[in-house]
DNA sequence: ATAAAATTACTGCTATAGCGGTAATAATAA
DNA sequence: TTATTATTACCGCTATAGCAGTAATTTTAT
């Protein structure tokens, strides 16, 4: 958990939902080489584009705290 | 929530740890205009450098789908 | 009030993420 | 097997995130 792969997480949900690199690339609408390197766990890519790809796989993103957070 | 703003988070965890953008900043091993721009909602920040901030305000990530995930 | 500290804003410069193109493997299908 | 598709890898080039420095503005003290 602590040390979590997002990586493979996102490539998971990519073959699940039948897409090729390239594919989810477009639909996410950045390169085919950002998505390479996010399946590779590679950190220093743009939020942005992280977030792009997260949500054409619809996967949430969650941050959570030990404080308690009444928003 | 779903376009909950992630700056005002990190913004109120600094202030609760008592810590001024440069000592974030500092922390995180950043320059304080990352740790602006991270309050600011910039998302075009690297990824790295988001996690390295939410570290440092022990502020987790969890990424949820649909899809069942094992962990 | 004035002073001190923090935040916001802007400016060049540098480092590098992102990009398409290409090529080489690896996996899948025929 | 061979052919096709997908993935991995590498290459220059470009765009821009990140940076320190500075200054203006705002906030918090005294």
């Amino acid at each position: 958990m602590s040390d979590f792969n997002l990586g493979s997480m996102v490539k998971d949900h990519r073959k699940r939902a039948g897409l090729t690199q390239l594919e989810l690339a477009n639909l996410a609408g950045i390169g085919k080489t950002t998505v390479f390197d996010i399946e590779k766990d590679k950190e220093t890519v743009r939020w942005s584009n992280l977030l792009a790809v997260l949500q054409v796989l619809n996967i949430a993103v969650e941050f959570k705290s030990p404080l308690a957070e009444n928003v």
